[in-house]
DNA sequence: CGTATAAGTAACTAAACAGTGACATAAAGA
DNA sequence: TCTTTATGTCACTGTTTAGTTACTTATACG
């Protein structure tokens, strides 16, 4: 008995078939998003034959959604670990716009993930049954963050939460999804370094001058 | 001689058949991206013979090329109406900030193209002449409007012109862009009209409070 | 009035596409 | 060892697709 936890051998391992499917597919969906996806240049990137990848996730759609629940579970597992709750008020909400920053950054296949289920009308992630559960308990860490820091006197009272982490997410999404044709316009490369750190800052700025009760000197 | 002014018969127009070819692909890319769009699609909707579309546009790709420049070149018109130039520092601010609501909730198909267009990296806008050129007077009235309202005593100094206009984009058009995948993570549905408000009310506040020099009483 | 040409049609093609039916083989337990 | 079942392969299909070839008809102008 090879148990679960030996490494397995490299044939027959249905596993490690599923997984390399899911990568490949998420690598071309976020490519071309889900109509220019093709199914035959995800099984040959993923090296298995066609067939198995409809034996492992009934059709294109599923797969799409498959792929869908685990860019969020991806993100939100990266959330999980900054452990915000642990953090002094300003420090934890820093941490968050950092962060969400960063992974945006370090993640553009995620950006290109939602935008497309976006076109979609978020068809698929309703039929989601994961979805909601995963995000709650991170709403309701936002809120509490918000009511220590009014408790401890830095933040403003009746800041919503909600529409709080939607502005975070929004300053950086927008920007950096939306780069290409931002920078023919702006006839610069925003996606450079120096634009990069430009764009930070700004949002830094912006969510601080929003969220403290007290200006900032100067 | 039937002038350009007048009412032309019904048959063997081509400008209006370009028109109609134009608007019924723009609806078509709107709703199914680049890749997602059937030509067939757009054909039948513009009540043409396919061949025409290739005739006046060439391929598919410019055809998408033509219907994002259109629609670039309606919002940059309609902000020109507002004449910003005219108004007060304050009031210039406020006006734009609405505005940008208000055109990207009456014209959700603008997001879904730039959208789209982003998801391919901006190919077809690079080898767009005209964009450029639209946006640059656009760019320097918000310069002019934050300069005064810092002569003026009311904005702050030292506020860039580009991130702000950007932030302002970022924070309606990521909402609205992704209300469908947001409205399943939140239970709630955010394309609704009160929930429109809010969001409003929430965009509102935070660019204000990024660039008024005095905070607001309270 | 006749003809050049702009505007439009019909029918087709070659390739690409998502999905499947029938078959083969490795692994694991009886 | 034998049998079952999970894992995998091969070759195919019916449809859809962007783009084209060959043709027709309305209209403007000499």
């Amino acid at each position: 008995m090879p148990a679960t936890s030996a490494k397995r051998k490299p044939t027959r391992d249905a596993a490690a078939t599923r997984e390399r499917i899911l990568k490949a597919a998420k690598l071309e969906f976020a490519k071309k998003g889900l109509g220019g996806a093709r199914v035959d240049e995800i099984a040959e990137r993923a090296m298995i034959n066609k067939r198995m990848l409809y034996v492992y996730f009934g059709n294109k759609e599923d797969l799409f959604l498959a792929v869908l629940e685990e860019a969020y579970a991806d993100i939100r597992r990266a959330e999980t670990r900054l452990e915000l709750e642990h953090l002094e008020p300003i420090e934890a909400l820093a941490t968050l716009v950092r962060f969400t920053w960063s992974y945006y950054l370090k993640h553009p296949e995620f950006l290109r993930l939602v935008n497309s289920e976006n076109l979609h009308r978020a068809r698929h992630l309703k039929r989601s049954a994961r979805i909601k559960d995963m995000h709650s308990p991170f709403i309701r860490l936002i809120g509490d963050l918000l009511e220590r820091g009014v408790e401890a006197g830095v933040f403003r009272s009746g800041i919503d939460p909600n529409q709080l982490y939607i502005s975070i997410a929004a300053l950086g999404y927008y920007y950096l999804t939306n780069r290409h044709t931002l920078s023919v316009i702006y006839g610069r490369n925003l996606g450079a370094a120096p634009a990069l750190d430009e764009r930070f800052a700004a949002i830094e700025d912006m969510v601080f001058r929003t969220v403290l009760k007290v200006p900032e000197k100067g």
